[in-house]
DNA sequence: CTGTTAGCGCGTTCAT
DNA sequence: ATGAACGCGCTAACAG
């Protein structure tokens, strides 16, 4: 009599590795205890506090972590913890000094704290810059750090509306700790030292005044100018990108002697140096003998630059620490935390392209 | 008769919220199913798979979402799925724009996979790249991406030996994924060129020759001069900093000229830059004229120099969307992967410091 | 379509 | 000093 078809075919071995492409989990600390002939409590004792196990069994359990390649599963960790020591930090982009600075100070008073810093780079993308905001508001980290772009914080809101902290670096709003530097000073600082060389045709160069940054730059000039006894004009530009900088050379420099600047405020580092560069190369106008100029942000090439650029540097590093250091206390101090806005302020770095 | 006094301390209520200091662990998946008058299961189906639910019932759980501020755990997720969708990736450091570059391109890449892509400092620290290489694989990401300091890759090695995928970018090493740029033939491109121009009198500046990257451009720039029957000469520095770069100026302008080069390959922008402005503004050398310069690295500011260099780009978007990939079919193929390294090739641009 | 339930890996009592 | 057992929040599998 023939075998039932069913019953005749060889059942299928388990497979011994998950399927192609799966990655297995890798060994548990159930793994360890089995291996070191011991409980699941006492592998997790061993790892977390060496000190209340027995040598003998310590060094059994290390002897099977190392064997078996263990390493702890963080998710699980996290999950029974119900806190963890990780901040994120969410950063508008990454390709300017500034910013970096700013990472970096962060980075180092978040170690300093015990806990681990992540980045993420929104890339000057509103989603992308939310994405990674809920991305750690559900891994739950210990609090968010976030140099935003200068647009709506819904996400961030959002984010703190579920109790967890959230410090704003470089950016001011209702509801946050803040770090912030004084944009006006800055701009203030830049005026007066090409007041204080004489300078009385003054120009600010630099725009659109959505940019808060550049608001505020431009009002600094406007109060040094103002006490001065003097005008500055406003010379807008679309972007801070250097071809703007060339365009407000050319129309500077097409000016009759006389209506000419004679100072030059420019909002941003990127926008002087090719200003600059386009009116002593191009427009034979010298600097700083005809036009002194000053820049905004001491971008790391500036020193370095044709006429080495006399810039307004932002402490990026001192921020980053600042914003950590406010976020640590929020962590802590809970519910009863009350908000915090630090201004730092900027620094005048004086160079060739004023020093005339 | 007096009432014993343990019982007439009236008991302290439990806790309205946690202990100062400490987070409230925030809405679980069961409050929500609570507010809905639904089940933690319908719950997890509405917020995963939202089709498979009654629409009434979705709404009802959507409207406890909202009204709760219910976030999703994370943690608690990954634990049971068993795998993530976050990629890390691990920077040697932030303050140039070639790693920013790659960054970017993985951003780019990671992002258009559907995950997502967090990044860590290591800030030129190899503890601390180690540090953040194990925080990676304790919270088992799907893979890691490296660019790693010039130095043992121990940490690298320990979380591949855990079964995770590691691509490693802008080095080379046995057993690893990895994009790399070929630097001998960046430096035989800038070599060549100058040849082409007609210099024949060629120094290599750069060093210390224990960076790969600098004695693979060397490499380069021998190739080129031996299949041109002429030398290079190696002009050594100690860094690769600005301040090498005006010592090695001030050494060349110092000779004699018939001894002096008449074309320098310089192993990075930072060098070059400052060579340049030494040579032309202190010691009276023409640039292109007496000697012509390239550069390596086309950091962001080398177009908008006093002479504009020209340089050797290196694909950094490139290489790190390359290395994305990498990773990708290293998670996708498990176990059956075999490893590749792709090299990017880098590419001359040609401006004012050669271009006389 | 919805409810129930069994783990995922770990830290933590509480016994022993 | 060690072990057993519970629960963190969630998904998947299955039962209804």
């Amino acid at each position: 009599m023939a075998i039932p078809e069913s019953r005749s075919v060889a059942v299928p071995p388990p497979a011994e590795r998950p399927a192609r492409g799966r990655r297995s989990r890798g060994p548990s600390i159930a793994d360890v205890a089995r291996l070191a002939g011991v409980s699941v409590g006492t592998v997790s004792h061993a790892l977390n506090k060496p000190a209340v196990v027995a040598p003998a069994t310590l060094a059994r359990v290390e002897g099977a972590v190392e064997e078996l390649g263990y390493v702890r599963n963080r998710a699980a960790r996290d999950l029974v913890a119900g806190d963890s020591r990780t901040v994120g930090m969410v950063l508008v982009a990454l390709d300017n000094s500034f910013i970096v600075d700013i990472a970096r100070g962060a980075e180092e008073a978040v170690r300093a704290q015990g806990r681990s810093l992540l980045l993420a780079n929104a890339d000057v993308d509103l989603p992308t810059q939310d994405h990674y905001l809920s991305l750690f508001d559900e891994s739950r980290v210990a609090g968010v750090l976030l140099a935003p772009l200068d647009a709506p914080l819904d996400g961030a809101v959002r984010v703190r509306g579920h109790g967890r902290p959230v410090v704003l670096v470089n950016y001011a709003a209702e509801g946050f700790c803040g770090v912030l530097v004084d944009e006006e000073r800055g701009g203030y600082l830049a005026t007066q030292h090409l007041l204080d060389l004489g300078r009385r045709r003054l120009a600010f160069v630099g725009g659109p005044l959505t940019l808060s940054a550049v608001a505020g730059r431009l009002r600094g000039a406007r109060r040094a100018a103002q006490e001065a006894g003097v005008e500055v004009e406003h010379l807008p530009t679309r972007s801070l990108q250097p071809g703007e900088g060339r365009r407000v050379a050319a129309e500077v420099a097409a000016r009759p002697g006389g209506e000419r600047p004679d100072g030059l405020v420019i909002a941003a580092d990127s926008l002087a140096v090719a200003c600059v560069q386009a009116l002593t190369t191009v427009h034979d106008v010298a600097v700083p003998g005809d036009v002194a100029v000053t820049g905004y942000d001491d971008n790391h090439f500036v020193s370095d630059a044709p006429v080495p650029l006399t810039t307004v540097r932002q402490p990026g590093q001192e921020m980053g620490r600042r914003a950590a250091e406010l976020l640590a206390r929020e962590v802590e101090e809970g519910d009863e935390h009350v908000h915090t806005t630090v201004v730092v302020v900027p620094e005048l770095l004086v160079r060739a392209s004023s020093s005339g």
